[in-house]
RNA sequence: GCGCCUGUAGCUCAGGUGGAUAGAGCGGCAGCCUUCUAAGCUGCGGGUCAGGGGUUCGAGUCCCUUCAGGCGCGCCA
């Protein structure tokens, strides 16, 4: 809304200062003075005016605060410091538009063709851990602000049912556990946290003899063969742990449109295509001499030597990194071949969840792809294939279509000492961190940390609310489990290693999702009890509508709503601000954290009462800015994905 | 060696497009519950924004450089 209301001042001070300097301005920043008693918005036009007409910056201030005091939206203008113009804002104006749009809210104007981004791809061998929920928390936040700011998304988790990952756990149960399909398919219980354990003794497996590794390369040209049974236990596994990881997800409400499975890509030869490609355009070539002779291998073109990457091996396989060209290439519209696709059992929050298939595909299945940009979340260790890729796609002279392509990297998560020891891992006194290893079986599984939050925020419920109903306590608890880690994982920006400690993520104190959800509860418990009283929300709006509202927002008490107000406003800036900023959602967090805390420092003060308010002038006014408090809040708490419960 | 990332309060971290006195949470200290639910609020203390140089009216933010730490540079993914 103070988008809206920024780009009306801005019109009119362009054609103020064309008029009294003759300057024509292409851009006019709007800046937040540091503390509301300096005033609402501040312009720093008169410094960048003061180098053109060569005019001391606060003289400039002073003649156009002088013309800026009778605009609509504005009741008066100041100038401050070296050279600001501070604006005073019609506080009644501003409020009722604010609630207006949040009323009515117009959806954001929707851009053209549709966004894909790829997220969680987790290998299919085991169960996800926290790294995992760092990947997918980011994506699907991200997905969310992208949708609500009016651009179409597909959501796509790639599916690696071929590689190597998936190849060790086949050896596990064949040549550790000795079993045959039907026995693995008899496994009760969690599946991707037994083949977790599994794949730590395959590791001590190949430790123990180097020659076992052979297996592994067995069971990886059995699999890409197909037909046989170990490709169908690799199936098996594969099909099995992306549910599990499917239903961990779907915990914190992350769901995807699209399953794409590496397998298929094989199947239908994507790879073939765009192999075809790059070498017709000349982007790969057939390596003659050097280390890297009999190889196909891309320039990388980064200082000249030695920065060849290799795509099609010696021996005439492809590497992940040529089959990630070929997904993205599809992904970006550029690949002349498409999946068949069909609905998977899982529902997805819109509606169907989509996987691809090599065999018959539903008629009637949406279109993928073709994608006008494509965000990849993938861990920062990645950074080096995804430049290969990116390299691919603009070899083949798509270099707009590689800059709209996005590696949205993030780094990893790693343990601190004091958790990493209460999972039994040996920790030697100097180590600050300890980090994940999957060979090792050393991790926190996503699905305990989650059962951790749950059953310490059960605690925390039962002990406030011993009378209620126990599935509602128990749903409140998962709420706020919920909410409180996708904060966590949201409240450092990308680029931070998360030192990750089971104590740190389980508290609810501070700047945490719990924080957020009890400002918003607490706010939608005044109109219960409101509402339980006899008087009704909507009448007090009407009558606050009605109401001077420029002197309700004065004082003391209008002060420090207004400034709640104006926090409010400012979401869809921040929102806005997430997508351009290259998908942070942490200013969106914060900001979030920010509303709350605002709020929370306002309901705090027992003459701020709304229900013991001394009239119902004083009433409604307050309405109107709780209302208007939740009606934010609920929007933001849903981009973040924090659920909000009934009660805490 | 080359490339990328990080360095801000005791700790963990925020700090669009350069702007006013650099913020938050945790921890510490002192207060606030016959309550619109204290998972909260108020106050106090806490800083060489790693060091140095430069650009600018103005730099935590941009440029150069040094230092420290991490990661990457596979016919793994």
């Amino acid at each position: 809304m103070i988008i809206d209301l920024q780009s009306r001042v801005a019109h009119h001070v362009r054609r103020i200062v064309a008029e009294m300097f003759g300057v024509q301005m292409e851009a006019v920043a709007f800046q937040y003075p540091p503390r509301l008693e300096l005033g609402d918005l501040a312009l720093t036009v008169p410094f960048e005016l003061a180098k053109t007409l060569r005019r001391n910056p606060r003289e400039i201030a002073r003649d156009l605060a002088g013309r800026l005091g009778s605009l609509p939206d504005v009741a008066r203008a100041e100038t401050a410091g070296g050279g600001y113009v501070n604006i005073f804002l019609d506080r009644r104006a501003f409020a009722l538009e604010l609630h207006r749009g949040l009323i009515e809210p117009r959806s954001a104007a929707l851009t053209n063709g549709r966004v894909i981004v790829e997220h969680t791809s987790i290998n299919p061998n085991k169960a996800a851990h926290i790294g995992h929920l760092r990947n997918a928390v980011l994506g699907d936040t991200f997905v969310r602000v992208l949708r609500h700011r009016g651009y179409t998304v597909g959501v796509q988790n790639y599916i690696d049912d071929t590689g190597v990952q998936v190849a060790d756990i086949v050896v596990g149960f064949i040549h550790i556990e000795r079993k045959s399909l039907d026995e693995v398919a008899a496994i009760s219980g969690r599946f991707d946290h037994y083949c977790w354990d599994l794949y730590a003794r395959v590791g001590d497996f190949y430790a123990q003899d180097l020659a076992r590794r052979e297996l592994q390369s067995e069971a990886l040209h059995a699999i890409e063969a197909g037909d046989n049974e170990t490709a169908r236990l690799a199936a098996h596994v594969a099909a099995r742990i992306v549910e599990c990881h499917l239903a961990t997800m779907a915990r914190l409400d992350v769901h995807y449109d699209l399953l794409v499975l590496e397998s298929d890509i094989l199947r239908l030869r994507f790879w073939e295509r765009a192999f075809a490609r790059l070498k017709e355009s000349g982007a790969l070539w057939h390596e003659q001499e050097g280390k890297n002779a009999g190889c196909w291998v891309l320039s990388m073109e980064e200082g000249g030597h030695d920065e060849d990457k290799i795509i099609v091996r010696s021996n005439g396989t492809v590497t992940y990194t040529g089959k990630d060209i070929a997904y993205q290439l599809w992904k970006l519209g550029l690949l002349d071949r498409d999946f068949r696709y069909r609905r998977h059992a899982r529902k997805t929050r819109g509606g169907d969840l989509w996987t691809t298939t090599s065999g018959e595909g539903d008629a009637d299945a949406p279109a993928f792809g073709h994608a006008r940009a494509v965000y990849n979340v993938i861990d920062v260790g990645q950074s080096y294939p995804q430049r290969v890729v990116k390299a691919g796609v603009a070899a083949l002279g798509h270099a707009a279509a590689a800059l709209s392509s996005r590696h949205l990297a993030y780094e990893k998560v790693v343990l601190s000492p004091a958790t990493a020891r209460a999972l039994g891992y040996d920790v030697s006194d100097g180590e600050t961190s300890v980090k994940v290893s999957g060979r090792k079986g050393l991790g926190v599984k996503a699905d305990d940390l989650i059962d951790a939050l749950v059953a310490k925020a059960r605690e925390e419920v039962d002990a406030r609310d011993p009378a209620r109903d126990s599935r509602a306590r128990e749903s409140a608890a998962t709420e706020i489990a919920v909410g409180a880690l996708r904060y966590f994982m949201l409240k450092f920006s990308r680029a931070k290693i998360i030192v990750f400690d089971m104590d740190e993520a389980l508290a609810f104190v501070g700047e945490t999702g719990p924080y957020i959800q009890n400002a918003i509860v607490r706010a939608r418990n005044i109109f219960v009890k409101l509402e339980a009283q006899g008087a009704s929300v909507e009448d007090l709006i009407a009558r606050a509508r009605a109401l001077d509202l420029e002197r309700f927002l004065a004082g003391e008490e209008g002060d420090l709503a207004f400034a709640l107000l104006m926090l409010v406003a400012r979401s869809e800036d921040v929102a806005q601000q997430a997508i351009d900023s290259g998908g942070d959602a942490t200013l969106l967090a914060k900001h979030a954290f920010l509303i709350a805390q605002a709020f929370h420092s306002y309901y705090q003060k027992p003459q701020h009462s709304l229900l013991r308010a001394e009239n119902d002038d004083v009433r409604a006014f307050r309405v109107l800015v709780v209302d208007i408090f939740v009606r934010q809040m609920t929007i933001l708490a849903d981009l973040l994905g924090i659920p909000v419960p009934e009660r805490m």
